[in-house]
DNA sequence: AAGTGGTCTAGACCACGTA
DNA sequence: ACGTGGTCTAGACCACTTC
C-alpha cells in the first residue's frame, strides 16, 4: 500500500483509504462498510470527519447510505445508465432498455485503433463481440464490443447463450472487473457492413456512432464499445447545469 | 414569500431562503453573499448549519466559494458550457468556441411547436433569430433561437450588430433574464432550407439536430434553440459516472 | 431495545486573500 | 493584521431499520 500524503486533510486521507479497500475488492459491491463510529475509533478521528469522508464517496457514487441500515458499496450499472441518456422512439415515448442478442464472439490480435483506445501494446490479444439490440422487434442498435483478453479470459470460456443481457454484471461476476466510469463520444457516420445489415439499413445510410470507453476503479480501460444507432429512432437527452 | 415548511431540516430551510434571494435577484450574480458568521447570527443557527446549507448551494452551482474571499452568486454561462460537450473538428483537436454571426431577427406569432416548447399560450408573440457559427472560416453550426417576446422586448430594440457573440450575458444585461439550467436532446435529421445553405450543405444531407431548452431560476422556459451541426465536423463528448 | 445514519451545536485552529 | 472559508473535534438528540 502506498503511503498517504500527510499534507492532505484527514477526511481526504480516510476517503482514499476507504476507496482503496473498495478498489481492491476488500470491501465488495453490495456489502456494508463499517459504521461511522467503528471507522472513527479505528482511524482515531472524530465521527464528523468520518462523515465528511463517506459523504464525498457517496457523491462520487462509490457508496450508498441508508439511514438506520448502514453504508453500502455501490454496484455501478452502466448497462442501464447508458440508457439514462440514450432514448429510442418506441410505440410511446417511454424509457425502455432494448432486448439484446449476441451475434458473435471472437478472439483476435487487436487492430491498431482498438489497442490504442484500450491503451494496450500493439497487436495484443483482444475479444470482439457483436451485439444487436431490438425494441418492439425492430433493430435500433448495433454494438461492437472490444475487451482486453488478458482481463476477460472467462468470457471466452462461456457459451454465448450464457452471457447475460447485461454485460457489466457478467464482467464483474466472471472476470472480477468492475466498471466505475465511462466516457461517450457521439458523431455521425455512413454505416458499413456488417452494421448496416444488423440495423436493416441500406449501406451508406447515416447513423449515430456512440463510442464508449469504460474504465475500472483505478482508471484502467476495460472495454471499448462502438454502437451504431439508426437515425430514425435515436435520441440522446441530457441536462446541463 | 411563502412560509417555509417547518418539518424540513434547518439547513434546508436556510438553503431555500438563500436560493430565493438569488432567484429574485436580491443577491445578484457576481456579488458576495453575507459571510457564514453573519448568516449564522442572522438566522440564529450554528455556523456548521450555515456551512451545510451553502455547501448544497455550491453543489447545485448557485454559488461559488473562495477561501479567504467569500461566497459569490454564480454567473452561469451556458454559451460556453454548451461547448463543454460539443466539439468541432478544427485544424487540431482543440476545444474552440466558433465565431458567430446573427443572420436575422424577427418578431412573429409563435408556431405551435415553439409555443409548446416554451410553455406559452398558443400564438403568443415570440422572437426568432438565426445565427451561423464558423470555425476556421467553415460553417459548423446553424442555430435557430426562439424567445418569448414578453420577456425579451429589449432584444428587438437593439441593433443586430449590438447583440454580442455570447447571448446569455446579453439576456442578463438587457433583459434581466438569467439562464440557470438547460436540457439538450440530440437526434439526426435531413437538413432543409435555410439551414442547408447556412451550413453549405446539399438539402437532405444528414445533420445532427441539437434541441436545447433553457430555464430560469424558477424553472420557467426562457429560450428554445434548435442547432444543426454538419456531420463531418460534429462531436459530442460526455463523461458518465 | 439496540444500532444505524441524519441533524445540529459550539467551539478550536488552519490556510488563504486582501490590504 | 484581519477577515474569509476550510478542517476538525466532541458531544447531543432525532429518525429510521432491525430484531
Amino acid at each position: 500500500m502506498a503511503s498517504v500524503d500527510q499534507r492532505l486533510p484527514l477526511y481526504q486521507r480516510l476517503r482514499d483509504e476507504i476507496a482503496a479497500k473498495i478498489a481492491t475488492h476488500e470491501w465488495r459491491p453490495g456489502e456494508a462498510i463499517p459504521t461511522e463510529a467503528e471507522l472513527a475509533v479505528a482511524h482515531n478521528v472524530a465521527i464528523g470527519t468520518v462523515r465528511k469522508a463517506i459523504q464525498t464517496l457517496a457523491e462520487d457514487g462509490l457508496v450508498e447510505r441508508f439511514q438506520g441500515r448502514g453504508t453500502f458499496v455501490r454496484r455501478p450499472n452502466f448497462d442501464s445508465s447508458l440508457f439514462r441518456f440514450l432514448r429510442f422512439q418506441g410505440a410511446d415515448g417511454r424509457h425502455a432498455v432494448p432486448e439484446s442478442w449476441i451475434l458473435s464472439r471472437d478472439s483476435m490480435s487487436g487492430p491498431q485503433d482498438v489497442t490504442e483506445a484500450l491503451q494496450l501494446p500493439a497487436s495484443s490479444r483482444v475479444i470482439r463481440m457483436l451485439r444487436q439490440r431490438l425494441l418492439d422487434g425492430r433493430p435500433v442498435l448495433a454494438e461492437e464490443i472490444w475487451l482486453p483478453e488478458a482481463l476477460f479470459q472467462p468470457i471466452l470460456a462461456m457459451a454465448v447463450s450464457e452471457i447475460g443481457s447485461l454485460l457489466y454484471p457478467t464482467y464483474e461476476q466472471y472476470c472480477g472487473q468492475i466498471v466505475a466510469m465511462a466516457e461517450e463520444t457521439l458523431s455521425i457516420e455512413a454505416v458499413t457492413e456488417p452494421y448496416a445489415s444488423i440495423l436493416a439499413l441500406e449501406p451508406e445510410a447515416s447513423v449515430e456512432l456512440i463510442e464508449r470507453l469504460a474504465f475500472g476503479y483505478q482508471g484502467q480501460p476495460l472495454e471499448w464499445r462502438r454502437s451504431r444507432a439508426a437515425a430514425s429512432t435515436f435520441r440522446y437527452h441530457i441536462e446541463l447545469r
